[in-house]
DNA sequence: ATAGACCATTGACCATTGTCTATAGTCCAA
DNA sequence: TTGGACTATAGACAATGGTCAATGGTCTAT
């Protein structure tokens, strides 16, 4: 039997969020509708904490709430492998890289046209408002 | 004096936009409120073409609305200078660096994370979801 | 003349991750 | 008992960048 004896605002402030995060969790569906007082006020246990710290790093790691909410289905989920776990992992490696990618050829070309400019008077003949003129849009959208 | 002669559709189909994108564009004035038919249909030139492409070139080097907004009155402002253009430009590569080493750190704590994890067996002990459940979020946060 | 394509406006809606407001009930300490 | 701190709900609002629907007017080719 574990002890329930946090208010929302404790479980918020032990973990690090706020009531109103906790709130819309709860709407969302990553922390389970809490038991309540005979007033009605939500009360928790402290592995409620752990699990808003759960998401918390998750979230650090770039992952979104909906990936996070899948993550902590697997984790209750006795028949859960540690292939499932890692795969979701190795997932959201390949998304980050991709992402870096994606960004390290904006800044090639960002430095290209900052390079093209001398950066001394008017911008009447300016190279980089003539460049965003000419050139083709390159696609740099992460799917 | 400058042809008028394009409608909206052909304006979007020109730049590679939709319609109600050009429309949203002008609501938040990064483009002109055009001249109007009898009939109250928008007509344009094709320099707004260019301004479209524009629009798009920027977007597609991570340019916000906002910034792009900015971005285009200062190519038609004639006191605006070259040092403000690449001014932003050296702004939106900073960013664009920041960005990319606050995922390099997310990606090695991923690798990280993931090399911990053998890959074989139940969830039930995998060092992944343990890792989430302990560790401190760290805050890889853009500002 | 009429169908089909085009254009107009207003306003709602999408996803994401919360945050804030208004109104009202509850709990605790002095 | 009373004031301040806490909690409850529902629903609006934020930013970003559009997208879609409903309703109705216009243009063009046959």
């Amino acid at each position: 039997m574990v002890m329930k004896d946090l208010t929302i605002g404790k479980l918020a402030k032990r973990a690090g969020v706020t009531i109103d995060t906790v709130r819309f969790y709860e709407r969302c569906g990553l922390v389970a509708e809490p038991e309540r007082t005979a007033s009605n006020y939500r009360i928790y246990s402290a592995t409620e904490v752990a699990r808003l710290q759960f998401i918390k790093k998750a979230k650090s790691l770039g992952f979104s709430l909906n990936e996070i909410k899948d993550l902590l289905i697997l984790r209750h989920t006795s028949e859960a492998t540690k292939a499932e776990v890692k795969s979701r992992v190795e997932g959201k490696i390949r998304a980050v890289k991709a992402k870096i990618i994606d960004l390290s050829h904006i800044l090639e070309d960002l430095e290209k046209l900052n390079q093209s400019c001398s950066g001394h008077g008017s911008a009447d003949d300016c190279p980089i408002l003539e460049a965003l003129d000419n050139g083709e849009a390159k696609e740099h959208v992460c799917h």
